[in-house]
This record gives structure tokens, sequence and C-alpha cells, in this order.
DNA sequence: TTGTAAGCGTTATCAT
DNA sequence: ATGATAACGCTTACAA
């Protein structure tokens, strides 16, 4: 029963006094890889016991070498999808004996850089960058030189969600086929007979989610000989506010002088709900009026009325890729690149349209 | 730019010898807690830069006393709940200079403890329980134990979301009123005219949020001079797929020799979502036919159809309280218990019962 | 203003 | 099987 000792936390040293034995010994027990006579570990067990110790991770940390921490940097903790990738992280983190820091940068790049710059000092074994960043040639150029300098220190970043920032940056990346999972929703809508199909997305032409997606979107549009109207694109945030308000304005300008759209595509389920409740106002049933589709995947899909047609993303395993890989790089490939699929989820949010356009 | 220096990481020393200064001098800067000369501070500035040093935290926190983290322990990553409540969490500790670490224990009370453990290790300045947990006199004495072993290091056990452990565990408890907020809808609900609510809840009666909710449902009946029907409170867990299969049992029970239920109160939004999923299966029409509400007002519950009635609780200032109070304990009162109010959010999945039983 | 030296708590190395 | 000692990278007296 843990006899409390007053003051301060009590130390290798204490434990060794308390036990009779030398500190070195302690140590010795406490990690188990050296033979010690079963009567002196149970006297440092006890010892161990009685005083309450626990060892203390930053001082093995300094003479041991690894801290087995591993960081993760996301957008924010509550958007489903970096829920649902950090979940994965965290535990694969956990399986391999490994303690997570959690840092969230809420969209800002440079705030990003500044955390992967934080987790370089706590010496964290590897840094997660969950979800999609920025890409322009001077944030790619300051990433490429953080990855270098992980690189240095025997940590390594991994991209999670993102593409690959150069030739020349060291890094593990696990992606999904976002581009291709764009296009085969877009895909879809259009083999179901839509031909104006809005793009609800987001206004950062540089962040490597929005242009994918918006790629795949117009790659379908090319696939078909059809030519993407840039009246039916417009821009916003990942989240359900911009849906709602982006899809308002969407129908405010709808002067009927264009036949209207028949399909809006969200670029994440999350703008996607915004547009069903900018829909439902507007009193435009779905799909029977107007089809609707997102991108994600995330429970909240299968609840929304009607249960939205979007894409999946493998959140978790992404996650845990990631981790596996920039743990164990030195069994795998010097050049981690790992792109998992996405796929289509027919649900009842999208249906033909009411007067076919097809022309 | 950053000339890479062959092999492992750079100390002071080594940016010390770059300089041509001492390596207290190196650490004077950086801390900038001391008088140094412009031109010398120019010249280890310089050296940090070329040798793209960053400080070792660890290191640091060894000889420094505190590691500026903040710990947080929750069920689950992915759950709203919990992740709004991490979310304030995360930001007030970014906000106070520390780093967060994380660990999940889907729901196993022994891990939690375990985890609590690594935490101290860890010399956490906080360690923040997010979440209800078990309630039975051994969890707690064990608690209490690792309460006073926290303290005695200067680190402080946080619980946030759960009741007090008792009177000789220092600990900082940031609470919402759980009780009072199931009472508050039930007391709608009754008000309304539902006289056979049922309680679609957990089977872990030693939970503190189970019992809390059951007990503010229980005493809402008891204050209109109701009696609970024991065979309209089923268990479960916290999920949809829970709220899901207890409705589908309780529809399937249904056989007419009772009146039916006229309402059901799901014990978390989730599991007021897999009701509502259940019901619309089964061809009834919420609220015209039978009134749902939840708990915890995450965001989904807007989204649901009908949108949900349900308690709201003040998530992210959760959070953040824990946080605050944790770092700054000295400023505040000794004994430190924080009950943050809830209140019910009225929307659609409620109304009148169809033939109303009051008698 | 700057430097020297001791020490934070642990483990690895080398003895015994 | 056990112990003494020297690191690990940093800060903080104490000196100069």
């Amino acid at each position: 029963m843990a006899r409390a000792i007053a003051g301060g936390r009590p130390t290798v040293k204490d434990v060794a006094v308390a036990a009779g034995v030398s500190a070195t010994t302690v140590s010795r027990v406490l990690a188990g890889n050296y033979p010690v006579s079963a009567s002196t570990r149970k006297r440092v067990l006890r010892a161990v016991q009685d005083l309450d110790f626990v060892i203390n991770a930053q001082a093995r940390a300094l003479v041991g070498g690894s801290t087995r921490t591993v960081a993760f940097i996301v957008r924010d903790l509550v958007g489903p999808l970096f829920a649902y990738i950090g979940q994965g992280v965290e535990q694969q983190a956990t399986a391999e004996g490994r303690v997570c820091l959690v840092c969230t940068h809420h969209g800002d790049a440079d705030r990003e850089l500044e955390l992967i710059e934080l987790m370089r000092e706590q010496q964290a074994e590897a840094v997660v960058l969950v979800g999609g960043g920025l890409r322009t040639p001077e944030h790619l150029e300051r990433m490429a030189q953080i990855a270098r300098s992980l690189e240095r220190v025997g940590s390594r970043l991994v991209l999670c969600g993102r593409p690959p920032i150069g030739p020349d940056a060291p890094s593990t990346v696990v992606e999904y086929d976002n581009e291709g999972g764009a296009f085969a929703v877009t895909n879809y809508l259009i083999s179901l007979g839509h031909r104006r199909i809005a793009f609800v997305g987001a206004a950062e032409p540089n962040h490597t989610t929005t242009s994918a997606r918006f790629e795949g979107y117009t790659r379908a549009h090319r696939a078909h000989g059809l030519t993407v109207d840039d009246s039916l694109v417009v821009g916003g945030t990942f989240d359900r506010e911009s849906g709602y308000r982006q899809t308002k304005a969407l129908l405010a300008r709808d002067t009927g002088t264009e036949p209207a759209m028949t399909a809006i595509l969200g670029i994440t389920d999350m703008v996607a709900s915004g547009i069903l409740a900018a829909l439902r106002e507007a009193g435009l049933r779905v799909p029977e009026d107007i089809s609707v589709a997102g991108y994600d995947d995330i429970p909240l899909s299968a609840d929304l009325s009607p249960a939205l047609t979007t894409v999946h993303i493998p959140h978790e395993e992404l996650g845990r890729a990631a981790v596996r890989l920039a743990l164990h790089r030195d069994e795998y490939a010097l050049d981690q690149h790992l792109l998992l699929g996405t796929h289509v989820v027919i649900r009842d949010s999208a249906a033909p349209p009411r007067e076919n356009n097809a022309r």
C-alpha cells in the first residue's frame, strides 16, 4: 500500500536506498533486460510499491535515445474525418507501445509548420500530418526542409491524406485516391443522366484536397465530352455552414435563363449536409427534384435524409498505415508511398434527373 | 539556409562552438530570460539557424522542472462528444503554451488507470479524464490513490464530465449537470402529455453518466407522481447501433396488452439516431406516432430528420475549464469543483402524443 | 556580460 | 549477480 513519502517524486536512487541495492540494479529490474536474482528483484519491486515510484520518461528518453512518442497534427479534432484518421493513428501508435502527441492548426498552414518544429523539439519519432494541406512552391520548399531536418535527427515526416512533397524530401506518404473518388462520383451522376452538376467546394485553390477533388470532377466531365459550366462551381470552406450558404446563393441566382443544375456535388459530406438543409428549406425534394452527393463517407452520411451518396475513404486504415510505415521504415522500401483506394457509396440522395437534359 | 550537419542532432554545445561562446550563453539566448549582448545574441541565433538546431524538450524538462505537457484520456477520439471536449482541452492547453498527450481507453476502466500511470511517467502537468467513468468502491479507491500520487509529484488529476471521487482525493472537477439535463428533458416529454416514456440507456449501472441520466429520468417521473414502467427501461451501449437494436427489440416485444410507449429517451444522441432509424424502418413517423429525445446535442442532432430534441452540454467550455483550473489551481480555491449547466434544446422530434393518455 | 561547474534522473559500460 | 562511474542535453548557481 503506497506509503506516501513527503515532498517530491521519488527517483531510482530513493528506490535503491529503500531496497538496499544500487541504482543500476533498480534500473535493471525495471527494464527487465538483465539478470537479477529473484530475491533482489522482489525487494526492489517492494520498494517501488512502497514509494509509489514511476520512472521518469524524460530522463529515460534522454539517455536511452527514443521518446517512444508519435505526434499527429490535424486541422481540428472535431471533424469526423480527422477524428477517424486520428483514431487510426492513435490505435496503431498504442499498439506499437508509443504515446501520442496531438496538435491542431485550424487550417493555418504556417501554424502547421510551427507545430512540426514543436514536435521536433519533443523528439517525436514520427510526425504525422493528417489531411490535405497547402501546395505553393514556398510552402513546399519549407516543408521539404523540415522533412530533411526531421530525417537528420532520426525522426520522420508522414503525410497522411496528402500527396508527396517532392523528390528530395524524405517522407512517408499514405494517400487515398482523392482525384479518383471525385471522378467516380461525378461519373456516377453523369451516368444517371445529369448534365448540369454544381460543385460546392472550398475556396482554397492551392489546397491539395480541393484541387484533387475538383480535378476529378472536371475530368469526369471531359471523359463524357461535357464542359463544366463555371457558374456552377462555387467556393467556400469544408464545413456544413459553407454548403448551406453556397447552395442558398446558387438557388437565389438561378434566374431561369439557363437550365438550372440537376445535381450538386459537395466537396465534403459536411458541406453536402448543408446543401441538403438549404434544399429542404427551399422546398426542393432530394433526389426527386435535385440530386446531391458528398465526399468522405463520415458516419453521419448514412443518417442524413435522404441517406447520402458519397465517396468512401479508408479513414482508420489511413492513420494506421501512416504510423506502421513510419515506425518500420527500415523494413519497407526507402521511398514510402502508399495509395489506398476510394469508392462510391450509393445511397439515396442521387437519382436520375426529373427531365433528362441529355441531348 | 540550414547547412546540414552530418550525423545526429546538434546540441547547445555544438551551437556554442559554432558561435564561439559557452553553452550557458546559448541557453540564455534561447530562453531569453537573461541579459545577453546584442552582438552575441546575433551570433548565437545565426549558429542556431546554420545548424538547424532545436532544443531538446526532454532535457530541458529534466532540469527545468516542467514538461509543459497536458494529458487527456478519452474513451474514443471519434465520438462527437469526446471530440468536442477534447477540442476544448487542446485549445486551452495550446493557449497556455502546453503540448497535449492523448490516449483512448475504449470504455475499459482498468485501461484508464493504466493510462493515468503512463501519463505520470510522462510527467504530465495535468491528467484530464474526459467523460463519465466507472463508479465502484474499488475503482474509486484506486482512483483516489492515483490522484494522491499525482498530487505528490505536483501534477493534477482532472475529472471532466464526471463527479468527484471523494473527499480525500485531490482533484479538479469540471462537471455538467447530467442529472438535471435528464430531468429537464424527461419533464418536457411528460409536460407534452407523454406517460409511457421508454429509456434506452447503457447497461453499465456503475457508470457515472448512465446512472446520472437514469436518475434524472426517474426523478422527473416522481415529480409528476408517475412511476417508471421497468419494462420500458432497456440497456445497451452509448452508440447508434445500440439504439437501433434496443428499439427493434422494444417494438417486437410490444404485444398490445399494455399501451405502447409514446416516447423514447435515448441516453445519447447517437443512441437516439439509432432509435430514429429503427422507427423509420418500422414505418412509424416521428413525432406524429412516437416522440424521441436524445442527450448531448452533438452537431449531428440538428441534421437528423426530424431534427432531434435533446439536452445541450457545453462541450468545449468543459474542456477549456478543465485545463484552465488545473493549470492555475493556486489562483483558485483548493477544492476545485465547477458545475456547468445543461439545457433542453427543443427541435422537431418530440410532440404531444397522438392519443393523450393522461388520466 | 560571459563562463565554469554541478546536477536533473536514467541507463550503458566496465569492473568486481 | 551487482555496483561504481560516466554519460545524455540542458539550466542554474556561482564566479569572474
